[in-house]
DNA sequence: CCTAACTGACACGATTCAGTGTCACAAGAT
DNA sequence: ATCTTGTGACACTGAATCGTGTCAGTTAGG
């Protein structure tokens, strides 16, 4: 196509290759590279504490080609939220697939996952749990539908353990929130103070609130068996 | 010095009546309207929409006054954050009081009077639930002891009905710090969707969570009855 | 009544940052 | 070779707002 150099061309003009690649692929790398500084810098100083020109400098980039992939610094933290969000989720999936039949060992896989993550990525961990607040124009990304993916995921998990005498969808919905309101709140917590409280209590007493649910759910594997 | 009516007095000048008010009563009533003023604002638009000049304006006050009260926008935040606070306790507490010595009863009647206040307030609930995320000179007011005054509230009502083999206060903590961001987490999302969900549902989900740990806690009026 | 504390309105630097523009140089295209 | 596009550095404008300063007018108190 590019052999054609003119006359039916589209619109855009003469988009031609640079230092051996395309003009596409050059724009996806300069956005890739700002996300990743957007990323680091929002992570780490917040979102508020950090300038476009910081992030430009962090990737290594001009001003100029931060308004080629966002329309301003809002845009960058949804996308970065969504980027470290799909992430966080695949990360849980992959933990958690081996389990998918036995409650008791999927809740724990999870919640080790889950903290395991956080841990290991603070500053994205940061980044989806305290700093996406910040988000205000575009309330459905945090508020309209909260974490909706993490609740999806979890009444995914759910769904194949209730008996046929479940609970109105809209009371599990809102169990479902709430437990990841629980999780994020302990995670913003535990963020906060550093990691220093044990891995292992975090998970203990989130597994106890799941299996409370899981009780209160009548999954058989709580039914029967006593808390810890 | 002056007509030292007192040469020892202490340094602040001659402070006279003014307006039939002593210096220090004039003064706690600037502070007061600006502290309101400072929650009607930051509720509503947000703690980084909200400028110093706005919140004299709503005030009625000029700049001098506020930084005679509040070294920065920070404290300002800080204080409004406290405030509130303690009056939403205040409110759980009064609505509690009856039911002290009824767990199921008394559980009920602090989620009702919890999401109650929310709607009653949202500018309040925004900004203790919200806004105050906002707060990074100093952590520790909402993160290194996360809503630190709600754990111990609950706890402190949990207590009272433990079984002597009740789980490692570590594991307590951590589900009593887990019950209090699910709730706050609820209240986050329905007061982004404009309260459509009615608070039944709301009140109905979280009780199922506290009743599930209450049952995993061993606490009798769970233990023998089953979820709703 | 007359001085000094008190008050309100507003002016003023200083700073930070968003968004745009300019210009010289590098690298393909022809 | 040279023309066009891509790139990077940086200047520039304009807005917002913080924190301080000034100044005229008002009220108590001697």
């Amino acid at each position: 196509m590019k052999s054609a150099p003119s006359g039916n061309e589209t619109a855009p003009p003469h988009r031609r290759r640079y230092a051996g690649k395309a003009a596409s692929t050059r724009q996806a790398e300069r956005r890739a590279k700002l996300l990743a500084a957007g990323i680091r810098l929002i992570g780490r100083q917040g979102y508020v504490a950090t300038s476009i020109d910081a992030v430009c400098g962090e990737a290594g980039l001009t001003k100029r080609y931060f308004y080629e992939s966002f329309s301003g610094s809002e845009e960058l933290l949804v996308a970065a939220y969504t980027a470290v969000v799909r992430e966080f989720l695949a990360s849980i999936m992959q933990a958690t697939a081996p389990y998918l039949g036995d409650s008791r060992k999927l809740v724990r896989a999870g919640l080790q996952q889950t903290f395991g993550y956080v841990r290991e990525h603070p500053d994205k961990a940061r980044l989806i749990m305290i700093e996406a607040m910040s988000v205000r124009s575009q309330l459905g990304i945090l508020y309209g539908n909260s974490y909706n993916e993490f609740v999806s995921l979890l009444v995914g998990f759910t769904k194949p353990f209730l008996q046929d005498k479940g609970p109105d969808d809209a009371i599990l919905a809102v169990m479902a929130r709430g437990a990841v309101g629980a999780l994020i709140h302990l995670c913003q917590g535990w963020i906060a103070t550093g990691f220093k409280q044990p891995i292992e209590e975090l998970v203990s007493g989130t597994e106890r609130i799941f299996g409370g649910m899981g009780r209160d759910l009548g999954i058989a594997a709580w039914v029967n068996a006593p808390g810890s």
